[in-house]
DNA sequence: CGCCATTGATTAACCGGTTAGTTAAAACTA
DNA sequence: TAGTTTTAACTAACCGGTTAATCAATGGCG
């Protein structure tokens, strides 16, 4: 098979289809996302998904794969980062956000297979559940534990920090539609998304350090270690916002 | 027709659709629902389901519509006590987290509802946007700067406190079964469910006021005025995580 | 080099199951 | 009997997946 060591790539086909699928399933989910579309969207004949997957939900996993990969790797380098447990919280936080506004796929991604679970129909959440969230639960927990040991953080339950950290950026997300009708802001303007994206460490860090004063340096500090990521490709972000 | 004013019931037909229609709906979504499936479970021909209602997107907002109007005056009872903004900012936490406890099929539909827009398919949403929410944001930024200039409140970001508030509780309950698998906790065990709504409204007090010392009395009032509610008929909040 | 066989890549056309929605008649009620 | 309620049976569309065939390199061989 030339599939995978060909150099002279005549199967760009492959890719296409990964990416149109990975376009697809992230906006309609494995069930709404029709085989016919992403063919039509790879430019690509429909059995020639079957050709290089199994099946749809071959496909969809395969699609997924490399973005989980990317972002795994993405989280744990937050945690290399020397600095006192509060200042790892308040990045892994600032992490989370830029995440969703960079990766959003894996979000979307996430909050399928998490329905999908309820339903006993995903092996992925099983498979990450063991070997990339409990981990980085742990560290939280130890963070915390450490954090409050020493004296750096207020006696808050730490699985509320985790909820409250990443519960507020999915939410943001998951809202901004509505928000948008509710309010009179246009929540994926840059501009704002910027002012949410320091409101959000700022809350956090207003609510986990004994200190206040020393939690707002820490945040700023944070703030200008990790400036805000550019939205590669725009229309990819706005897609799902958009008629097709 | 006897659709809507026959007191001698021989309509609890209709009634039944509606309610086979909520769960189904708020298990599988308005695509993932099957029509053959709700008729069934209303123990009534599938045709009767056309007799009644259009189509299937109209039984579908049929069925949440009461649910919408229970919640709604359900949560601005909240901002009817009397008491200190820091203190209405505690109690519509808590009575949010309360809430899908004990109408998860209202929190499911809005996360629905909220994915379909995103898609341009949704009219409940700019609906509920402008007459629900709208005004129950406006409460909560008032409350804010009440709280700030008071004296109450730290110099928060009143959004913030909503996507926190909110966004927390949210995650809670979506990420539940991740949590199952990561830790070793039962997410859905009475006693867990209890002391994550307590820890909720502490850390959300911890971050919201300046004097945390007040700021922890009035989480013990709110906690002790509002108790946990009974989880109406477990079987119904279970159904999503079992096999059918 | 020139011919053919092999093999990977790709497609058009089709299949069978599923599902939203319809129809026409039966059953019930007043 | 006249109107309402309920049903069994049917239809049309859609969609995941298959099949059988074509196209385009590659490589062996005389």
């Amino acid at each position: 098979m030339a599939k995978t060591l060909n150099p002279t790539s005549p199967d760009q086909a492959r890719e296409r289809i990964l990416a149109a699928a990975l376009r697809e399933f992230s906006a309609h989910g494995l069930a709404g996302a029709r085989t016919d579309t992403i063919a039509a969207s790879a430019k690509v004949n429909k059995a020639l998904l079957y050709y290089y997957f199994k099946n749809k939900e071959s496909l969809y996993a395969a699609a997924f794969e490399e973005v989980i990969d990317r972002v795994m790797q993405n989280t744990l380098a937050v945690l290399d980062t020397q600095c006192t447990p509060g200042e790892h919280l308040l990045r892994l936080a600032l992490n989370h956000f830029d995440r969703i506004l960079t990766q959003h796929e894996f979000q979307s991604f996430m909050q399928q297979e998490m329905v999908r679970f309820h339903h006993g129909k995903s092996t992925a959440i099983p498979h990450l559940a063991g070997k990339a969230f409990a981990p980085l639960l742990k560290k939280i927990q130890q963070a915390v534990r450490q954090g409050i040991r020493s004296g750096e953080l207020c006696n808050v339950d730490w699985m509320q920090v985790v909820y409250s950290s990443y519960g507020s950026n999915v939410f943001y997300f998951m809202s901004a539609p509505m928000m948008r009708l509710s309010l009179s802001v246009e929540p994926f303007d840059p501009a704002h998304i910027a002012l949410r994206r320091k409101a959000a460490v700022q809350f956090l860090g207003n609510a986990l350090f004994v200190d206040r004063t020393h939690g707002a340096k820490l945040v700023r500090r944070v703030l200008a270690a990790m400036p805000m990521p550019e939205v590669r490709n725009p229309p990819a972000w706005r897609r799902i916002y958009e008629r097709p």
